[in-house]
DNA sequence: AGCTATGTTAACAGAATGTTATAGGGGTTA
DNA sequence: TAACCCCTATAACATTCTGTTAACATAGCT
């Protein structure tokens, strides 16, 4: 993504900030959006769907914080980023107890590099946000390796790790049969010898812990996964 | 940031040392430019705008120090990291004691795992550097970096600086599990070693202070930060 | 029935982590 | 400099959880 097509929203009821700030964001490669109040600021965040919105906190009208909390409830800005700008002497509690949905702030008076240099930490986050959303999913199952959590339609099943592997592989391809012998390798390692029942113990508790359709046995081989009432 | 997103200029003014170096850097996925001279490397620094500088002292031309002090003064390379290389028998306070900006040393010969492992900690530090001025929010708890200080709501909790660099490290993505390994890395340094047990003390002092309920432990794998009441 | 492969359960052992106390390093104050 | 405090790491012991196994049950096939 190249600088140009980030899109930045900057909201403060002082033409000067605007000026400043907005220039040092230009000069980086930003396209940068403007509003004086929270009303206005609202309506051009639906229209122009910002990846990043600098919200003053001190506004006529509707002041950022409020506008914040309407903002988070719109769909498409879900995974728009929103900071507040705050003076250094206002109090952080207000601002730290408030659950308004932002994820950074910014204190005023605002040194342009510093300034831009949380701009760019703030679009690293939101390009590691979209990016980590590596999430495996089959049929109404998702595997979150990074949480080391899966969900089963909204339910959220904690596996521990044997568990989570075992399953991690058999979903890694849905419908395909895994011999004992290779789930051993994966799951186990080469070297690691087990009991001939461990195998059948660990499906015993994945069938318990999601469900017993998921997991088909195939006598005299292994096992298979099958997404919910498909045969695969 | 991704390693590939990482840009390494490396100045020296002989062919083999660009090479051997290079090659070890480009491995581990950074992206290496190359000059053999301090001019040319100044020149070369304004247009590529590295994250690191690794420059030989000893080179025709302009040495490495005055080419230090003049990328010093270019503005937008401030953020930029230079370390020198040297031989080991330059005297070190030559190099230690002069005020021309450097932010390390790495002494020749160079070995590859030394140089990638120093190469990581500088890394790190500018990493470190850039989120130092980031006020991050993640639910009802706010992070100043600024000043070691945290809110849970409104009330101030002060964390010793290795709690706090641990307490960074898992909110910066809550949710996500952090294996042991990766904890140690990014905290402590992948060159100090320390007993097993010491990132269990620092997170029995993180839940003692921040509450229990914050921090999940994945066994066998790693600690996660959730969000108060969900379960992430 | 008898054989084989898998299902099921509970219990155990050890690994992994929780918890507390303590020592040493480094800095600060009197 | 001594007395003190704080941070950090480690040791030592307590606790929890996981993985494995044994033992018995069941199913399908010849």
């Amino acid at each position: 993504m190249n600088n140009s097509d980030i899109k930045i929203l900057l909201v403060d009821d002082e033409p000067d900030i605007l000026e400043i700030v907005g220039y040092n964001l230009k000069n980086e490669g930003y396209k940068v959006y403007t509003s004086t109040n929270g009303i206005e600021a609202v309506k051009s965040a639906k229209k122009i769907m910002p990846d990043l919105i600098l919200l003053d906190i001190m506004m006529p009208e509707m002041d950022g914080i409020e506008a914040c909390e309407k903002i988070r409830t719109i769909k498409n800005l879900e995974n728009t980023l929103i900071a507040f700008l705050t003076a250094r002497n206002e109090d952080y509690s207000k601002v730290a107890g408030f659950d308004a949905g932002a994820d950074d702030y910014i204190t005023k008076p605002i040194k342009p590099k510093v300034l831009v240099s949380k701009v760019k930490s703030l679009l690293r986050r939101l390009k590691a946000k979209n990016e980590t959303d590596a999430n495996v999913i089959v049929g109404n199952i998702t595997i979150n390796r990074d949480e080391y959590v899966i969900f089963k339609g909204k339910e959220r099943i904690f596996l521990p790790r044997k568990e989570f592997e075992l399953f991690s592989l058999l979903t890694s391809k849905p419908g395909k049969v895994f011999k004992r012998e290779a789930i051993l390798d994966s799951v186990w390692g080469n070297e690691v010898v087990v009991g001939g029942r461990t195998i059948d113990v660990h499906i015993r508790k994945l069938r318990e812990k999601i469900g017993d359709d998921y997991f088909k046995t195939v006598k005299g081989v292994g096992y298979k996964f099958v997404i919910e009432g498909t045969d695969n």
